[in-house]
RNA sequence: GCUUCUUUAGCUCAGUUGGUUAGAGCAUCUGACUGUUAAUCAGAGGGUCCCAGGUUCGAGCCCUGGAAGGAGCGCCA
């Protein structure tokens, strides 16, 4: 604490000999001294009848004293809770007092104390209040960290009023000494000197809401999307969510990728990729039209129909082609009326883009990369992950034995990075699919030829069933995938890969592009995609052109991943899905 | 969009062939207790049985229609 943070008040008071200052405010804290004598001033001892916090009784003193020299400049002192001032020499003057009405100690994070707490120090903690036990035991959470702090208050010596509202879900300011447990849960816990509500919160109110201290299903939790944050699953969910967000920009930022945003309103559909959102700021009711009847987009903003993005990836291109290897992380929007747990209207997706790059050196980025991720929270989530995996531990425990997972959560990010992934080609799919049991047992829905697109039930085959680790397909038959995948020499398949994690299916779509400009503009044709609408596309091949590859992973799938959570609604903090933008 | 399951107290769920006043655990409230950590003990309050219509002496249960949610599939990331 510094002397600036305090209130001068404006007053002067001398002092002749040996004395008590009585203050008049309660919480009087701190003054700056003058020497007005040739004498020395030797001590300062400051007085209290009791501490902040605790009831009126004057039944005990406590003195602290504080030993100073002066050298002619003023001194500071910081009497905080003392408020009573006995000085133990003569003729000094008090030029000022200061004071504040509660304790300005600055506040300090519950992750921070936890870990660099020292018993006996003092500290000011606030936090939302998970659960009062024994009208003594305060569990306080931040959100800085998984863990609460235990706040012990000695209900004997705190107001019964002040006590009461201490509710689940109330908002609290606490400080106290830092004092070895008692208890079995925990090293440290803080001795409540002084309580603060900052924010009631009414139980009956709060029992209708997903902060009552039981378990919920994930179906209500998500119906109160505002306030799952503050239970320990979401609150360790969105933490991870942020690292991993985090260890996606390290890693390209370390590897000298360029962060290149590309825009959200776009007039190209051309990818395919999906329905589009359109964007219009036309009244829907009364939209200008032409001659013929149909709407006039030529005056609208942009003169022409836009929409909400499906991909940067034609933009990162561009990009790429320039700046040598960039990636987009933003907002994408699919119209498509997907119900799944895999599948959201607004996701993010990451867009890695390479110049120079070949399938076999996507594929190479691709690995390094999920490996780089999943290490980085392994080691930098522990608290959160040990949560979310004791969490599927014993979910998996009422589960029937076929249900489990064969690795659990800490395992499975393990397992991704120690293990290399599986590459094969589609055509060795097709044929690995064909020789499998439940082919020959007809027991797949989907038909397994060649050209047709796998299914779930194949991708889950291979995943989980035959290689039992992350796979990498590659070089599908042209027909099935974009017109901008690099066609092999084999005039039937292009150079396109993904990439395959359990318990999730296509994690990464990616591909090298096609950077020959004949074969690109055939590829349009074929595809019925007018060359006009991508003349600045098809602009970069015409001008040193060069072979390029990159993928797109989409965020929410690999939060789910590094989570364990098995609904995609359940890892972003509003998921917009069909018929559901609540919040 | 398709298939399928679900909807009963604040939450999670029981509820028998259609039969009196619809139950439990947790949560909440009141009291007791107090070094607890899913605290404990005693008591209390809390219900549009998703909605609409129908069959029946009688419907939480049967029938018809609708709504919302989950899971799986398709599309994809």
């Amino acid at each position: 604490m510094s002397v600036a943070n305090l209130t001068r008040e404006s007053r002067s008071i001398t002092f002749s000999g040996n004395g008590i200052l009585k203050s008049k405010h309660k919480w009087e804290s701190g003054l700056k001294l003058r020497k007005n004598s040739s004498k020395d001033l030797r001590r300062l001892v400051f007085r209290a009848p009791c501490p902040i916090g605790t009831t009126n009784r004057f039944n005990w003193w406590s003195e602290r004293s504080v030993d100073c020299r002066f050298d002619g400049t003023p001194a500071y002192f910081i009497l905080e809770q003392w408020n009573y001032l006995k000085i133990e020499s003569s003729n000094y003057r008090i030029n000022y007092l200061y004071h504040f009405n509660k304790v300005e100690m600055k506040r300090e994070k519950i992750a921070d104390v936890l870990t660099n707490g020292q018993v006996g120090n003092d500290v000011l903690v606030k936090g939302w209040v998970r659960s009062f036990r024994a009208n003594r035991f305060v569990a306080i959470n931040d959100g800085s960290t998984i863990k609460n702090i235990q706040a012990v208050v000695d209900f004997e010596n705190f107001d019964e009023s002040l006590l009461k509202r201490i509710t689940t879900a109330s908002s609290v300011a606490v400080s106290g000494k830092i004092v070895a447990s008692q208890g079995a849960g925990q090293a440290i816990e803080i001795a409540v000197e002084h309580v603060e509500i900052l924010g009631d919160a009414n139980p009956e109110e709060v029992q209708k809401t997903v902060m009552q201290p039981k378990k919920h299903s994930m179906e209500f939790l998500r119906e109160q999307a505002h306030l799952r944050f503050r239970t320990n699953t979401f609150g360790a969910v969105f933490r991870i969510r942020h690292a991993v967000a985090y260890a996606i920009h390290k890693y390209f930022n370390d590897e000298g990728f360029y962060y290149l945003h590309t825009p959200i309103v776009t007039a190209s559909d051309a990818e395919g990729a999906g329905e589009t959102f359109n964007v219009t700021n036309f009244d829907p009711a009364n939209p200008p039209l032409d001659e013929n009847g149909a709407i006039d987009y030529s005056k609208d903003f942009f003169g022409k129909p836009v929409n909400l993005t499906v991909s940067g990836q034609l933009e990162a291109e561009l990009g790429a082609l320039a700046l040598g290897q960039v990636y987009t992380f933003g907002p994408t929007f699919r119209a498509e009326n997907s119900n799944t747990s895999r599948h959201l209207a607004e996701f993010w997706m990451i867009e890695p883009e390479v110049a120079f790059n070949d399938l076999k050196d996507n594929m190479d980025l691709t690995e390094m990369f999920l490996k780089y991720i999943a290490k980085y929270v392994l080691d930098n989530c522990s608290d959160d992950l040990q949560f979310l995996h004791d969490r599927e531990v014993k979910e998996d425990a009422q589960k029937p034995t076929a249900e489990r997972n064969e690795l659990n959560l800490i395992d499975r990010l393990k397992f991704v990075v120690d293990n290399e992934f599986k590459r094969l080609t589609y055509t060795e799919a097709i044929e690995v699919l064909k020789r499998s049991k439940p082919y020959k047992k007809k027991k797949f829905k989907y038909p397994v030829e060649w050209g047709v697109d796998l299914s779930s039930e194949h991708e889950r085959y291979l995943v989980e069933k035959e290689f039992k680790c992350p796979v990498i397909l590659s070089d599908y038959p042209a027909e099935i995938k974009a017109f901008y995948m690099r066609q092999n020499d084999d005039g039937k398949t292009v150079a396109a890969m993904d990439v395959l994690f359990p318990g999730i299916g296509e994690i990464v779509g990616g591909s090298q592009r096609e950077e020959r400009l004949d074969i690109l503009k055939s590829k349009c044709a074929d595809f019925e995609i007018p060359e006009e609408d991508l003349w600045w596309y098809l602009d970069t091949r015409k001008f040193g052109t060069v072979p390029h590859a990159g993928f797109g992973l989409g965020f929410e799938r690999m939060v789910m991943f590094a989570t364990g959570m098995t609904n995609i609604r359940d890892v972003i903090p509003f998921p917009r899905t069909p018929q559901n933008a609540e919040f």
